[in-house]
DNA sequence: AATGAATGCAACCGCTTTTCA
DNA sequence: GTGAAAAGCGGTTGCATTCAT
């Protein structure tokens, strides 16, 4: 591989603003010929400035259905909102912007909504209330190092057992969906004690058309985060659909074992996971041992969470592209796919109305 | 009025991903 | 299959403007 640095050959190309004049001629060229083979443009433009910079020029400032001044408080709604599921990913947020570049919205972010958020008492990056500022990689080290702590899952057995550190993973990733949903509504996972982990959630029926009678055991979900949902919103929305998802079906897809992990499995482990091991208890009173595959390594306070054969996922896209391709898997188990429509229908394209902070 | 600090934003930089020959 | 070019992305920088003293 290799490849020569941008502009290697225009070296004495102009940097800095651009002139007037300078955007007369990129429009002019882009209104002839288009846009695209932006290394030759310049010459072919007759600019002094490197193929990147007129790009950069065009898609941020002189494309034609550019939208500037001041952003809506929808727009600003949005951006939390999408900021919160997938990070500084500022160009995806983009895409659900029309008008706006990735550029203004983080800028935007960084000057102004960083600091309206911090006023609220809301940690910018992880979305929860500041007092309450641990990433979501550290909750699951703490918690993890708290299981170790305290023996729960027996001499090390953690340290040697996939599962309950992917239904650990799992569980976070559960969590945090809920977080989104009612961030005030949802304790800390870490305030949990961990023996709930082998625990059932309470079934919310509130809103739900739902036979499920209610587990009587120790609820590991404070109950009720669904019914902060406003009512003719998620009623509205859901009754028109031919399947009704329920809490209960999201939790059940956690002895399923169908949901993609917050770690990438090698197909070794896969074999595994979904062969002969024995499977975690949710309603029993412990964490069934399975056979050990090798060591874990757990990094408390840190995000090093490594097992053999496991990769970690480099970002939150990553998580979110394997989503993408489970959902789109028509064999996948159809309670995942109702789970996230839920979140989906309620959370992210109901903007105005779902509740939150901002 | 002068000046230094803070702010906002356009543009740059370096890297990754995608496309194409 | 390979490598170069193009496109895309996100973090950072530099500078003009605004604010505070």
């Amino acid at each position: 591989m290799g490849r020569s640095p941008c502009c290697d050959q225009d070296k004495g190309v102009k940097k800095g603003p651009w002139m007037p004049e300078e955007d007369d001629k990129l429009m002019a060229y882009i209104d002839q010929n288009g846009y695209g083979k932006w290394r030759s443009l310049p010459n072919l433009a007759g600019l002094n400035r490197c193929g990147k910079s007129c790009r950069l020029r065009w898609m941020n400032y002189l494309r034609p259905d550019i939208r500037r001044g001041e952003f809506t408080d929808k727009e600003e709604s949005t951006i939390v909102k999408l900021h919160a599921l997938l990070g500084n990913k500022w160009s995806k947020i983009a895409s659900h912007l029309p008008g706006r570049t990735d550029n203004e919205i983080k800028n935007y972010w960084n000057t102004h909504m960083r600091k309206k958020m911090l006023q609220m008492g809301i940690n910018p990056i992880t979305h929860e209330p500041r007092t309450n500022d641990l990433s979501p990689i550290l909750d699951v080290s703490q918690m993890l190092a708290a299981a170790i702590g305290n023996g729960q899952f027996g001499n090390n057995t953690l340290f040697n057992n996939n599962i309950a550190v992917e239904d650990l993973l799992k569980l976070q990733l559960i969590h945090k969906m809920l977080q989104i949903i009612t961030p005030k509504a949802i304790p800390n996972i870490n305030s949990f004690n961990t023996n709930s982990l082998n625990t059932k959630p309470e079934p919310v029926v509130n809103n739900i058309k739902t036979n499920i009678p209610v587990d009587p055991k120790p609820k590991m979900v404070a109950a009720g985060q669904l019914n902060a949902i406003e009512p003719h919103v998620f009623t509205n929305q859901i009754e028109n659909e031919d399947f009704m998802p329920s809490f209960e079906d999201a939790w059940d897809c956690f002895e399923d074992n169908q949901l993609p992990g917050l770690v990438t499995v090698s197909q070794e482990n896969r074999n595994y996971l979904t062969g002969a091991r024995m499977m975690p208890d949710y309603y029993g009173d412990q964490l069934r041992e399975v056979p050990s595959t090798g060591s874990i390594s757990v990094t408390p306070g840190t995000s090093g969470l490594n097992y053999p054969g496991t990769t970690q996922h480099s970002s939150s896209s990553d998580v979110l592209e394997d989503w993408e391709k489970f959902l789109d898997d028509e064999t996948s188990d159809s309670c995942w796919k109702s789970f996230f429509f839920f979140f989906n229908t309620v959370y992210l394209t109901s903007p105005t109305s779902s509740p939150g902070p901002w």
